[in-house]
DNA sequence: TTTTATTGATTGAACATTCAATAAAAAAAT
DNA sequence: ATTTTTTTATTGAATGTTCAATCAATAAAA
């Protein structure tokens, strides 16, 4: 079978195999000897890759993470508009993209945050991922309103998102991902409109083309 | 040592002992020698008075939905109205008790969230939870929106809940209850005013008295 | 023939549980 | 009031299991 360069399918395929073994029992229950047969390979192959158990999860995390972070940029370079609240509405679809919210990966992502509490490791990619979305937000919503009211909006939007991840991932049935989303974006409305309400003459926003 | 009676003191102290070991290493590298250590007593008792360690931890899991479900209930009671936006307050209030919101119970509880989607033990009392906090939620949102729009507010009101607390067990500074709870009620009040918006002619609420 | 990829039995460490031994308190007997 | 007996609580060493990591052996491609 030894074909010269291996090592990225392989890669993917052991990762692939430990979204699929935590989906399965959790992480806990998540051998190297269970993950390698989801792979179809044997359990030696993921220290020779990735050095040990350690790894091979770090890497899974950095994935999954990296997933989700290319489903928000898509979708906000799809856009042709600089308003502030088609972006907003960008970031929050990005978050609950058909990929990202797939039982599995629900269940993994959630396993990795009880997890990074503990382990510096992964407590520093959950740190990072989790200040972007917030200075995404914060940066919008800066356009909208003054700097204080701003971060508000951001922490706030941010734990709603979270949130419906969270009760998504829990769900036996998964998360209702159309749901989620139309929940996400009636909070925005009440925001931007709460705004309004309190700033009848809007100051500074940036060009809010046709 | 032995007196007669130890059962209730020993739960109790072993029950404190596991939030202590979960808050230090994580559920992963909480073992019955690192708890029994935390108690002060020796590991063989934990199989004594819980049966084993699964049992000592859903022991652990029921003691902290009781007290959330014991902070949330005292603070209804303590009203003397009937005002729907008075409850959804105390439930919001009673989320982020003081007792509920110490990093090491945070920590637990995201802990146990993460486990609980594994271990049917544990998924149940997770279940019960979750619906509880939804079903009142939502009965309260009955007096002021039709059937459909109280549940969308529901959702989205433990959504936000459920988000706040997760963001707050992740931070290293712990969860700063205050802020927290500034924000869902800001959100109710943005729920409630949309909803006035909605209906100008309000139909059915009880008694808002004085 | 050499290089690269992969296997899987082996090793050692960590762990939960068990249980015979122990010790303290309570009860009974003196 | 002592001493003895019984009951209750607790210990911690021993047991058996599970697991991650290792590495010599193997097999396929180059």
């Amino acid at each position: 079978m030894p074909k010269v360069g291996m090592e990225p399918i392989r890669r993917q395929q052991l990762i692939k195999a430990t979204v699929a073994a935590i989906d399965e029992v959790g992480l806990a229950d998540a051998t190297v000897m269970r993950i390698a047969r989801h792979a179809g390979v044997s359990a030696g192959i993921i220290s020779h890759y990735f050095g040990g158990k350690d790894g091979l999860l770090e890497a899974t995390m950095r994935q999954i993470l990296h997933d989700l972070g290319a489903a928000v940029s898509a979708r906000r370079k799809a856009l042709s508009t600089t308003s502030p609240r088609a972006h907003l509405e960008a970031i929050i679809d990005g978050n609950f993209d058909r990929s990202q919210v797939t039982g599995p990966v629900a269940k993994t992502w959630l396993a990795f945050w009880a997890s990074s509490m503990h382990q510096p490791q992964l407590q520093r990619l959950q740190n990072v991922n989790d200040r972007r979305l917030y200075a995404n937000l914060c940066h919008q919503f800066r356009f909208l309103m003054p700097r204080e009211q701003a971060r508000d909006a951001a922490r706030a939007l941010a734990a709603m998102i979270d949130g419906l991840w969270l009760r998504g991932a829990l769900t036996s049935e998964g998360l209702d991902s159309d749901r989620a989303r139309r929940l996400a974006r009636e909070y925005l409305d009440q925001l931007l409109q709460a705004q309004d309400a309190r700033t009848p003459h809007p100051s500074h926003e940036p060009q809010p083309e046709s």
